[in-house]
DNA sequence: TCAATTTCTTTACAAATGTAAATGCAATTC
DNA sequence: GAATTGCATTTACATTTGTAAAGAAATTGA
């Protein structure tokens, strides 16, 4: 498992007085499958990291269909981040389908560090660039490439998810049916 | 027309002498329609603020077909944020659609004011966030709305759009060909 | 263990979208 | 203002994907 501070660091070589601080306002928090770690409309006030285990978030639309937009296992930071952003209520879902556990801290504790943790603000300025960069390669690959490419893409950057989540679920997050994915695995043999 | 001071400003009340620093780094620059602002496979080393016109930011694949991805207009940053973010080379081309202006700096030289200007390390950063809501906004409307949908939403989002720039690139921006395009809009009556 | 449940696959059909080609319209050029 | 060019629309047909339902396979829980 990598650990959250090799996570940090590997991000910024903050100092380690300031990391310390940072670590500080993070406690373990335990789940079972199933359980959610944020709901949409609710008010987010929490980051985590995840330590063990995997989740998935999702948009949900007004019939109630879902879609799965990011899956998560350990080493990633995984909270409702827009919300946390702009204050807005969650507009996704994150679920566990796994147990698992996270590190956990107030969001707002984060922040009031910045005044007295310049290295702190500079680190979250470098994630929030490297989530947009990550965001941007969703979308490339949402756009660009049809459902049987963004598979194949999908096997390549989760490899440990293919046998450990339902079909449905990736399906899902390709796009597509789970009849349709079940079809491009057919055509491949 | 709104100035880049303003722009600026709504991200965040940085002080005067800082965002003078940085104004002076930025030189306007003219440009004709269909000009290449940012080609893929080029070294990004710029970063813009468009004043006057409208551009795209579109992908393209090994066939040579496009896929717009975003649509520019004042007031906005402009640039290839991800590739100036990581150092790799442009993945996404940026062209004029109409005649336009912009202000230039070069990036390397904003992010070497962060030591001494901590509040423009800061409103990166505010920027930075920005960008991710944004992003995460489209990639929403990708994943859960159809094409009628989409469209409808595009029409809200850019009035000034659909009557300036050709109906092929909003199908593109939409995800769909113009034949498709005029289907939906054929059906609206 | 085994019945119940969930998940995956398959099938037939329907809907959405793409492709290619033809047409008409409007702007541009000479 | 006639010819040209580029673009939007339309049409017919092909392809992809979705929907619904059924059956097979895997998993779960008593």
């Amino acid at each position: 498992m990598h650990s959250f501070s090799s996570y940090l660091l590997a991000y910024s070589n903050i100092p380690n007085s300031s990391l310390e601080v940072l670590l500080k306002l993070f406690t373990p928090r335990h789940f079972k499958k199933n359980d959610f770690y944020a709901r949409a409309g609710e008010h987010a006030k929490k980051i985590g990291f995840l330590e063990e285990g995997i989740m998935r978030a999702y948009y949900q639309n007004d019939k109630g269909e879902e879609f799965n937009k990011l899956f998560f296992m350990n080493p990633s930071i995984v909270g409702p981040y827009s919300a946390l952003i702009t204050g807005e209520t969650n507009k996704i879902n994150i679920q566990w389908l796994t147990d698992g556990t996270l590190l956990e801290a107030n969001f707002q504790d984060i922040i009031d560090l910045y005044p007295d943790n310049r290295s702190i603000e500079s680190l979250n300025r470098k994630i929030a660039e490297d989530f947009f960069v990550k965001k941007e390669k969703r979308e490339m690959s949402l756009v660009m490439f049809d459902a049987a490419e963004r598979y194949a893409v999908f096997q390549k950057e989760f490899p440990e998810l293919e046998n450990n989540i339902a079909q449905y679920h990736i399906a899902s997050y390709l796009g597509i049916t789970p009849t349709q994915l079940s079809r491009i695995r057919a055509k491949k043999g």
